[in-house]
DNA sequence: GTCTATACGATGATAGAC
DNA sequence: GTCTATCATCGTATAGAC
């Protein structure tokens, strides 16, 4: 009741409870895993009550997804900005701009390791660990993402099948999530000669791979020939 | 202890505790998997001590890793299969080719549906689920793939660099792991239009996909322009 | 060697007092 | 809103029967 009202009010002031779980949850489950924590490291580390956390967020699988959807939320907003910054252009758009405003933010975010937690793995735990979720929930997340994106790679691509751009989109998801999730592949098959890390160089071949893929998808066979 | 004798002796004649905990725990966990299937479970659809599984598999994850490797297994050698066909036609490889020998088998897999289990959505699931494990014994299994393959891939494309390969192998990978992972997510961004259960279609389109993107990516710039 | 019976500590979740 | 107490269930370990 008589809490020491806070000086600044966050944007969206939450219960300090609340968002210290959240923040012990995505520091320990970016070291661990999802499986490998309990919700009783996270209570500890936060210093808050076991029960805490079945009040505040009803299961350990909804604990998971309100940790990630906070990361993914300024992800997704930044691509929004940077394909409205696009098409605020005027001019005709590119197919590589417009997988780089897709592909950029993720890299941006892997970068940077700022605020409270190294959240480089968490994503690519995401997609590797649990379950059904995934499936779930993601379709809400990224329902505004995969329209907004979808209509301006059909614009820069000259007005294709749609179908054929969704069958080349979910590829292209598919290079981007295994490199976030399982970087240390790209390690082991090259020798050790690609590295992972290397953001730049990473973000620039993904753009022209996919590109490149998207065209000859979408393109049409009988005019090609 | 009075059993009846097998009329035919199986390749590996296991001990029959050992396979049936390996067909229930397949079929348990390709319906529910990795982490809601329990062992208590496994065994008793499997008719088998609990105690038992700890005894001829040490952990619960040694268990799944030995559910996957018996499904894997068959289908590398297929792989190799098929490439040593294409190798052995004395002719130019063809990268399309290439890149069929590498991603059909899978999807005859995943046709298949045969025998005790459905485990379309296993491979999937190993991708989607748990942890560490598959950046740690996946290289093991794979070692041999990887380096046949982006030989093949090499001479297919007129001998390119091999580390920009990789990244692209690592691309195309990821394409085929989040199809066979996330094909509902396909339905969803589709709005239903593409078909995830196209075997035939999305094999076709991954290959044409990869292969241009494999050829971008590889591709040097100087002579391009 | 194979397999079973049984027990142990830890987990995620819940009910009810404050 | 928060805490204590308690629950069923989990993965694992051991002792001993066949």
């Amino acid at each position: 009741m008589s809490r020491t009202p806070d000086l600044i009010d966050e944007a969206h002031s939450q219960s300090q409870t609340k968002d210290r779980i959240l923040d012990a949850a995505e520091h320990l489950f970016s070291q661990h895993g999802f499986v490998a924590t309990s919700l009783r490291q996270i209570t500890t580390e936060a210093r808050v009550n076991l029960a805490a956390v079945n009040y505040h967020f009803q299961s350990k699988e909804s604990l998971i997804l309100a940790v990630l959807m906070r990361k993914i939320a300024p992800i997704n907003r930044h691509r929004l900005e940077l394909l409205d910054q696009l098409e605020s252009g005027g001019q005709p758009l590119v197919l590589e701009e417009v997988l780089h405003a897709f592909f950029a933010p993720l890299f941006d975010a892997r970068r940077a390791g700022v605020s409270i937690s190294n959240f480089p793995k968490l994503l690519g735990r995401a997609y590797t660990e649990p379950g059904d979720w995934m499936q779930r929930v993601f379709p809400e997340a990224f329902a505004q993402i995969a329209a907004r994106f979808s209509a301006a790679m059909r614009s820069a691509l000259g007005g294709v099948d749609m179908t054929e751009l969704m069958w080349g989109m979910h590829f292209a998801i598919g290079s981007m999530a295994h490199f976030t999730a399982a970087g240390s592949l790209l390690t082991f098959i090259s020798g050790g000669k690609a590295d992972p890390e290397d953001f730049d160089g990473a973000l620039d071949r993904l753009v022209r791979y996919t590109a490149s893929g998207l065209r000859a998808l979408t393109m049409k066979k009988e005019v090609a020939r």
